[in-house]
DNA sequence: CGTTCATCAACAACGATTGCTAACAAGCAA
DNA sequence: TTGCTTGTTAGCAATCGTTGTTGATGAACG
């Protein structure tokens, strides 16, 4: 099975065990993120905590990602689509960037030949290997046949 | 060989078939990029081209850069490193990007293996593939050899 | 030469993100 | 419960990279 997010109880004790206090925002977040299904950015998460908690500040948001990605319960990516998106599956996976509606769809595939070939390295340590495929996804190639 | 950007005089030329007009601002700014050995941001070319020209906006490095990526005689990289990065060498290839310095280095290397599964793609055109491996280069891994 | 249109510099505006700070609330203990 | 301590919040300003706007300049082409 994929290693989505913790659950909304273990976020709450984790963040406990770190002194961070667990405020009511801070478990809209959570559980909006465990039911996310995307890779939704900090403006995406904060329309959907202002649902239920109007008064959250997009700065409160930024924060929490902030501190998830810190304690590495959250992958941030920066896929050039303008804002940063946050990944709730931690697997190792690649991404579908597409160009016309800035979609990002996971890729759960492993290509095990990848690395660095060692006489290139040149003392460059990797900690990750991240493949971007961008194109166009199936809505937008149909909305756009031929030219952009 | 690496099939880098072109030279000022064809740049030159390619601009006035297109229609645009070559000022001196252009003219270093194509000499900047044919010598440049990296990957510079749009600010790295302004602070190069204002040694010749001190008058030359920033506005104007932004403009002529997008023309040239327009143009396909440049790639704009995003990378998440802040800055958008201008890559001369237009044959295809994959980056290694430092955590510690942001240094983007070229890995002049094919990974023929790497594409998407016919049964994942769903619809899914791709039209490039980037990889990037993140981590430390020498300079940094040996100056924070422990913790960040 | 003169017309025309692209370009220039300067500044304002923009979107994404972070810094700042006073008011506030979570956690803990008694 | 009550109170204390410390981290958190909301709101706004500021920052960064980038682009829009504009009046003036200047190149290209006839």
């Amino acid at each position: 099975m994929v290693d989505d997010v913790k659950s909304p109880a273990e976020l709450t004790d984790l963040f406990r065990a770190q002194g961070l206090k667990v405020t009511p925002q801070r478990q809209a977040i959570f559980r909006i993120l465990h039911e996310s299904e995307v890779h939704p950015s900090a403006e995406a998460v904060h329309a959907e905590v202002t649902r239920e908690l109007p008064m959250v500040s997009l700065r409160t948001v930024y924060q929490t990602l902030n501190d998830l990605a810190a304690m590495g319960e959250l992958v941030q990516l920066d896929l050039g689509t303008g804002a940063a998106r946050f990944d709730p599956t931690l697997t190792p996976h690649h991404h579908l960037v597409c160009d016309g509606c800035g979609r990002v769809t996971d890729l759960e595939v492993d290509f095990p030949d990848v690395s660095v070939p060692a006489t290139l390295h040149r003392g460059f340590t990797v900690s990750s290997t991240q493949i971007v495929f961008r194109g166009r996804c199936d809505a937008c190639a149909a909305a756009v046949p031929v030219h952009p």
